[in-house]
DNA sequence: CTATGCTGTGCAACCGGTTGCATGTCAACC
DNA sequence: GGTTGACATGCAACCGGTTGCACAGCATAG
């Protein structure tokens, strides 16, 4: 039992331990068909003895194989990334890949910076939601091999949850119960999906004669969305689509702050169904897929590294409305 | 702009670039003092032309320093662990560490597995909450420094939360509120905290003369909270203090289709604050200070890095009582 | 004018594995 | 019985950095 030796065990020790070179010892564990049974046997006896354990990163720096992915999100607190960031996790594992976890605080040089940071000991990135320039990202994406979650920039393989779907029903919905006039309130402006939803929202607006205005809550946060109470009071409007739900939250609060009863005077939609039914009154929401979107993602980036071919492949998926206890009739009240 | 290349440029392409020895270009990264400022500058210059990036995995093989750690959790999308888990990264990030996560869904034989597979390419490990035994963790303690969250085994560097000076606080509470027949819904058994509250309520109903019984709800989940209701309320209490906020909203819920009012009829309390004032009614609860862990963990390990002295380090915060909208003065009833 | 001491840079070994190629051995084949 | 080829193993270069040591150049001291 030599395992008290400070620095590991190496493939010479043991092979000088075994009696062989150290070419035989690496064999004996990558290519043990190259050698013969006893060989292998009589090595791995050696080995057992001295404890020793192979060192990932000397084999990651001949072979270029780190078996480690980077995952960098704008905001691991925010309820909407950690089922993803679960599903990706456990599926990576699945593959024995080990995961970095990096926290952009929703900064697009923050972003820039860990992706250098990471780029020298993984095989490849996912960048969920990133705020990063379209020319950056393809920059990274020429050194690594590269996933996008929730961004489509051209030639890169991406997953997209296509909260379009979900906004339009959520809008139909509304105008179903009699709104006339609606506020989408807007998350940050480097997001695609808040650019999706936007648009989606505005189309589905116009289509169905709705008056639609914004108000912008810039980050997504519950406090921007208690803060954005009074702009969306002062619209007139009888209902708010949220940019997400942590945002909806916020302005629930705010509503409630002001003795604005909901869904009685008032509707509130958000998206991602990042709460689940957990509150009360549990809020209508969209659908958000969130762990389909992770594990998928860390599919198609396994896939990309075996075979070499790079195929711009993009997986949509589609949402739906989720209707929960926060939206209801509009008020009774002159309009117009 | 060369970068164009394939598998990233090494310091050998930025040498000759510059003109210099490969040991020069090294050294203008890591002991520019060494050099004439000039010829940093040259370097410098070439590596920006070239889009240099200095490889991480085989400055760690050489020198032995990996600047990675890893920090392993029960479950990353229970909402106690995300804010934690963001505070460590920006702590690491602050020493340009990068860091690993592992999810290890409750179970202990998946938490072995991780630490394997991480210990060949970090310098320390984080385990919160692990669900792993004594034996287990003293034994990874051995090949790797590591600190604990939320877990207290002898020797080993640790951060706690004194959940219990909260619960206390909230046992008292409910007394002054009338409340004399109680229940605590546990958590996992494995886990330090559960132990901890348990005994911390078990201690506080004593000194103040509560009737108090226990419901399990083994694994902390929303449904598991739901699922104890019926359990809850066959005891005949008329508070309920859950292992952790999730369990505490699956009660909340299962009152609700019980058509048991909250606090009216029945007061909850959480613990961990991990959902802070979102929910409608809001959640009394304990603080977690989660955040805090976090980034302590860290701090502390990076600090037993630096000095070689593991000393047995261990800090505790202590929590208290949020009080907001789910408690109330017990209903009249008899009681005995 | 030589001895002494810096300073700035290069050489080459090393970290712990992997892998293409060469070599040696032995059995099968013509 | 000599040639062929398969098989098992060793040699040495390489992955991309770091670092101890040698050495050249120059200024200062004696």
């Amino acid at each position: 039992m030599a395992a008290e030796r400070k620095g590991g065990v190496t493939i010479s020790q043991v092979a000088k331990e075994a009696g062989v070179a150290r070419s035989s010892v690496s064999r004996a564990y990558t290519r043990p068909d190259m050698l013969s049974p006893e060989t292998v046997e009589r090595i791995k006896a050696a080995a057992g003895r001295l404890g020793y354990v192979p060192n990932h990163t000397a084999r990651a720096l001949s072979t270029g194989r780190y078996g480690n992915l980077a995952l960098i999100v704008p905001d691991v607190a925010n309820p909407f990334f950690p089922p993803m960031i679960r599903a990706a996790q456990v599926e990576a594992d699945r593959s024995d890949f080990c995961v970095f976890l990096g926290n952009s605080d929703e900064d697009p040089e923050k972003e820039d910076q860990l992706l250098g940071r990471f780029s020298g000991q993984v095989e490849g990135i996912i960048l969920a939601s990133p705020r990063l320039s379209d020319e950056r990202i393809a920059a990274h994406a020429l050194l690594r091999p590269l996933v996008l979650i929730n961004r489509d920039v051209k030639g890169i393989p991406k997953v997209l949850i296509d909260s379009g779907t979900g906004i339009a029903e959520a809008t139909q919905h509304l105008a179903d119960f009699g709104h006339r006039n609606i506020v989408y309130v807007s998350g940050p402006s480097t997001s695609w999906s808040n650019k999706q939803r936007r648009a989606a929202v505005r189309q589905a607006s116009k289509k169905l004669g709705l008056d639609l205005s914004f108000v912008s809550a810039s980050v997504p946060s519950f406090e921007a969305g208690l803060q954005a109470v009074d702009a969306i009071l002062a619209k007139g409007a009888t209902a708010a689509i949220a940019f997400d739900d942590v945002t909806a939250q916020g302005i629930l609060a705010g509503l409630g702050e002001r003795g604005v009863s909901v869904p009685g005077e008032f509707s509130v939609v958000g998206c991602d169904d990042a709460l689940g039914p957990l509150t009360v009154p549990s809020l209508t929401t969209v659908s958000s897929r969130s762990i389909e979107a992770g594990k998928l993602a860390v599919s198609l980036l396994l896939e990309v590294l075996g075979s070499q071919a790079v195929r711009d492949a993009s997986y949509v998926l589609e949402t739906h409305l989720i209707v929960r206890s926060t939206t209801g009739p509009a008020p009774e009240r002159g309009q117009g």
